[in-house]
Formats: C-alpha cells, structure tokens, sequence
DNA sequence: CATGAATGAGGCTTCATTCAT
DNA sequence: AATGAATGAAGCCTCATTCAT
C-alpha cells in the first residue's frame, strides 16, 4: 500500500500534536519514569502501535517534547526596559520575582524530570543551545534593565547588574525547586513576601543614595 | 589466602561503602533512568542479591545516597560560629558560597535524578521529614551565624538574617544545578569569582556602616 | 501464510483460554509451588509477558482458573429442579454425588493448591465474595431439591435437608481430597459405587415410608 | 579442626528441635509459600547457617516436619470399642464428630500447606505409607466400632459401617477445610450442633427400629 | 558449632516495540 | 492510518545455599 514517499509528514495532524501534550503533561504530572508508552496512548486516546506512526520511537517523541519547552521568560523580562526609570527598582525588583516564581512553577517540573533521563537531557541541551536559549537569557534580560537603571543614576555606580540579576533569578528557582521536591510546606511565607522581600535585598545592595 | 585468584578477596572492606559511592558516581554519570541494581551491582564487583544484604530496597539505597553529601555542609556551617566577631562578614560569607558550591556539586546530580522518579521523590520525602533534615537547615545556620553578627553590631540591625542565607544558598544552588543541567560551560566565570561575587552583594545589602 | 515455519502461527486461537487450561494442568500436576509465570508461557507456547495482556497478574489467573470448574457443577444442581418428582430421590441424588465426585476431581487439586499460599488464599477468598459464589451455593442447590421433595412427601417431614445435602457433598469432596492428597489407592471402591453408598446411605436417612 | 566423626548427630538436639517446631508453626500458621529458611531461623533464634548444621537442606528439614504429622485421630477413635453398647449409637456418634472437628481443625491447615508443594507431598505420602498410617484408619476405627454395635442389634443388620463411619468423618473434615479456606463465617451454625446433626442424619440411617 | 554476608538462579512484572489484521 | 495482542529484554527483588571467620 505504501505509494510514493517512504513517510506521509502530515497524516493526522490532531493526533500528533495530541500525543506531544500528553506526553508533556504527564511529564510534568508524574515525572519521567512514569511516562510509558501505553500511558501516553491511553491518555491521548489511541492505541499504542499509533504512536508509532507519528513518531520513530519514544525518543523522537520525547526530544519533539523537550523542543516546547524552550522556555522564554526571557521575552516576559524583555519588558522590563519599558519600566526603566519608572516606579522604584526596588518594585521593579518585586514584580520581576513575582513572575519569575509564576514562570518557574511550571517550569521546574518538567526540568527535574529531563535531568533524570540522561538521553533526554542530551537533547535538551542540545535543542536550547541550537535556539540560542538557556538559562543565562533571563539573568541577561533583567541585567540590561538594571543596567539601564544604572545610566540613569537610581542604580548604584559600582554595582554588578549581572550578580544582581543572577540572584534575584537563583532565589526564585530555588524556592520553586524545594516546593517541587519537598512540597509546599517547606518554603516559608508566601510567594508575594518572598518576592518581597528578595527585591529588598537586592536592591539594597545596588541601589544608589542608601545609607546605612 | 590464595595469592593470585581472579577476584581479590578484599577489594571492598566494606561492600555498603561501595554500593553508595557506586550508586552515586553512576546517578551523577548517567542519570536517574540508567541507575539500574544490576548496573550498580556489575560496578561495585559484586552480586545483585549483595545489595539487598545492605539495604532493604533500591530506594534505601537511593535514601542513603542523598544523605551522603548533607553532613558536608552541614559541618561547614556549624563551625561559622566559631567564626562571629572574626574576619569580616563579607570573607565569611564567601567561605561560605565557597563551601555551598562543592556541598552542591555533590548533592545537585543525585536530588535531580530522584526529582525525576515521583516514587523516588516520595520516598525522599519522608526520609526527610522522618531525619528532621531538610533544606531549611543550611538556611538556618547561616541565618543564625548572621543573627550573631547583627548582635555584635556587624550586620545593619533591620536586615534580614533568614533571607540573607536563603539568597546566598539560592544562588550556590542555582549555579551548581545551571551547571548539571546545561553543562560547565552555561555558567560564568569560576567558582571562586562567583563565591566572591554573592558575597559582596549580600553582605552589600546587610553590614553595617555601608554608604553607597 | 508462512507454511511450514518453526511456530505453527495459531496453535491456539484463544491465548487466554489456553494459559487457563495449562496452568490448571499444571497446577494438578507439580502443585502451587511449581506453578510459574515462566512455566505457564512455556507450556502454553507464548511469552511470558502474553500473559499480563490477559491477566492482570499471576493471581488473577489463579482466580480465574479456579472459576473453571465452577460452573460444572452449577449447572448439574440446577438441572435437579427438573426431576422433582421423577425417578427415586436415592437415584437422584446417587446422579448428584457422581456429578460432584466429576466436578471435585477438578476442583480440588486447584483448591488444595490455592490453600498453601496465603496470598493466593486471601485473594481467592476476596474473589469468591464478590462474586457471591462459595461452598454453600452447591448444598443450597441441593436441599433446595430436598426440600421440594419434602413438599411433594417423598421425603420425610422431620429431616434435615441443609444437613442431607451438606453430607453428601461432604463425603465426595472429602473423597477427591483424599485422592488427590494420597493417590487414587488411597480411596476404596470405585467412584460409581461410591456414588451409590454415599445416596444409599444419606437417602435412607430421609426418605419418607422406610422401616427397618 | 575436624576430628574423627563426620558429622556429630547429636550436637544441639534442643535447636534441632526447635527448627522442628517453629517449620511446623509456621507452617500451619503461614502457609507453605511463607516457609522460607530466613523465617524459620529468625523465629527460632539462630542463623541461617545453623539450619544447615542440622538439615541436609530444606527439604530434610521439612520432610522431618511431616513425620510430626502423622496424625492420629485413630488413637481417640480407638477408645470407641469401649463404648460399644453404652449410651446410644446417636450419642456415640457425636461425641466421635465432636473428637474430629477439634482434630480435624488443627491438621487441616497442615495437609493444605503440604498438598500446594509436589515435593512434600510426595514425602508426606511416603511417610505416612511407611508408618502404616492414613486417612483410612478412622474410618476403619469407627466402623469397626459400628460393627460391634451391628453384632449387638443396635445397628440395622443391612447397614454399611464403613460407608457411615465414612460420611461422619467426611461431614468434619469438609467443615474444617471450607473453614481453613473461606474462614470461619463460610459455615454455619456451630460446631456442636454440626456435631449433633451429623450424628442425628448417620444414625438415623443406620440404627436399628427406627420407623418413618 | 555457629554466624551472616555473599551468591546466582529464578520469580513476577513492566516496557518499548513490532506486526498481522 | 490505526489497532492491540504478542514479544523478549530488562527491572527489582527473594531464596536456598555456601563459606570464611
């Protein structure tokens, strides 16, 4: 039956794309070992041979799931340079961790259970640095924001605006990483005071005209 | 006493030592996916079943090898207080970073691999909770080391010891986890700048006397 | 249409039903203890994982084959309603006790071989519950005819039926039990006469017009 | 360090011993699944390796273990002769149904737990074969008690003394085995009135005068 | 004699993958 | 294209047994 080219690319559109957001789902959801092929089918609705028509194995499924996840906080962070000059850093600071703590909630996941697979952390690595993605995007966004803070004179003169970023950025994956691995009850307060409170810190040590 | 025997009757004094420093290496090497008993068993030169004499069940295993690297940082931080009055604050808390990094290093690989298994994370979970231990506990010492400083007159008297050490752990975290997950080469500069580099911005944020 | 390969393509043309009737086979010839999942696929000409696709585990093939021989004997004793009347209430339940001898001879090697191993016991019993099957149905089967032929006077006002029917299904379970225990030399006589003492004895105990 | 004899036969009859029992014990209480020889030393308080200072192998040990079995209900029974001709057959018989359900209900777990392994029942079978000793000799024991009776004109002339001593026994042992294996509220009523039933449903068909 | 760590065979079960339909 | 029964390799774990101490 098989008539002219070897792999009809678009056979079913539906169930493609069906079979990537189980698969993301239930990695996010259960965790990399328990992402099985029947899981997978049973959850999207077909049978497990159909996996195999739309992709070569399990990895090429897999590596196709790592591909929607380069994340882009960074384009979140990218409007930070509208704000500069306007409000305080500091509250800057504030809003910047709150939607960071919000975009790592999701992230973290679906990041603890690829680095648990070493085949899928290859890919992973491999499909960001071909993006011309990855961790540091974040730190560099919010970076030149302060930057830009620091040509304007609220930011501190001597400060590092990478360092600055780079913490604010650590403090909130941190805690994301302990609630996904410890559970709720071990990060303490809030997310809104720890958001707080991360931005004073921060901003603290680089803002100008602070005087202890 | 047989002299030249295939097997060295003695090449592991102590067969559990073995099996955790194996489990380690292997879940650091390959992931949480190929950390199979029988792979642990053929490295560590000895049978599956040897295994179970030291330890009830693959997640026991798994258990103790997490708890390999807390007395590490654990010792680090509790001689801090020994450090009060000391130094400056700044050269502490970077001994510190020093000290969070290679702690981190160790610990970083294995909590990712168990992240990934939900029965593994589970499991974690309790031995956790049930020890007491947890990841507040190097947060608190280190607060603790700064809430004497504070008293001393060498930390601002309104800043905040318990965010504080959350910051400086966050980004020693951050970085050793960056770095498992996206390579040596997505993180900047070296350890001992980036310890250097945390130190001055939050004790920037928290000594004493400091005018901008 | 391969012709005359190695495996003939469809030795069986239900799997489920062979893996039944060969670990039943099994369990008859070697006892529980032998009866392995390995055992059972090699025996019945699949894999051992074949069998997962059609039980749920080692036990619920236990269960079901333990189910096999049940309806046998159902059926005979419901057919007893029909011959109220008829023929002799000695001749009747002399049928009854070569039909429960047949139905025990199948039934009580799995029996005795569920019975050595806790679990499979705990789950047979669980099964046997929820399906509201057990011992008593068949004794209930039985003095249910008693008692109809109580009503018809062709069994004696003061006797017993539950009591009748309890024995002589007592005396051919015991028998089977016996035989399969110690050997076919172990019991006296041949089943039919068996059959014929067990209604000889239990029918002249309630039977109506009998002096001695 | 050997010295002259082989093996000491007698080194420690109490853990001999003691292995003895606690197989038995665990046994009748466990099943023969649960039987393992790290069960049988840890509850009789030795090592592994001790049991095989004592066993062969586990198979000896459980084969000494059946030789404790060979039950002998046929002792209690024996002292049926001298009933003959007091009380009256009906109560005879069921202080004897009385005897069996208590016997009964102690061995019954025992001949299931040796019934589900092949190689312990063909030793069981040997043993008892051997030791002249089976399930036949109750039956006998009360028949013959029943032919006494017989001679006296206490028992119908036409009646089959082996066939009712038969069904007597068969009524228990049936009762303790659905108890063993459906648990103790698969059958009814208790076991003095199942006595006197049994007794009551026997004797009616066997004694003597007795009109309808 | 007694110990208990170590063994290796084997038990049950799951999984990614294939193939006849 | 889609199905789902079937596969066989592999996973975790248990067990009777041995052997150096």
């Amino acid at each position: 039956m098989i008539t002219a080219a070897g792999r009809s690319p678009s056979t079913h559109p539906d169930l493609r794309q069906a079979l990537l957001e189980t698969a993301e789902r239930l990695l996010r959801e259960r965790g990399a070992r328990a992402l099985t092929t029947r899981e997978i089918a049973r959850e999207a609705g077909c049978s497990e041979g159909a996996l195999y028509v739309h992709f070569r194995d399990k990895q090429a499924l897999l590596s196709a799931v790592c591909e929607l996840w380069i994340p882009d906080l960074a384009v979140t962070l990218g409007s930070m340079v509208e704000r500069v000059g306007s409000a305080t850093v500091r509250e800057n600071l504030e809003e910047i961790a709150g939607a960071a703590l919000r975009a790592y909630d999701g992230l973290v996941p679906s990041l603890q259970a690829i680095a648990g697979d070493a085949d899928l952390l290859r890919h992973h690595r491999a499909a960001m640095q071909a993006a011309g993605k990855g961790p540091q995007r974040g730190v560099h966004a919010i970076a030149a924001y302060l930057a830009a803070e620091q040509r304007l004179g609220r930011v501190r003169a001597g400060a590092d605006p990478e360092m600055a970023a780079n913490l604010l950025l650590a403090a909130c994956f941190t805690r994301c990483s302990v609630r996904a691995h410890f559970g709720a009850d071990a990060v303490p307060v809030d997310d809104a005071a720890y958001a707080a409170g991360v931005a004073s810190l921060v901003s603290r040590a680089i803002e100008a005209g602070v005087t202890t």
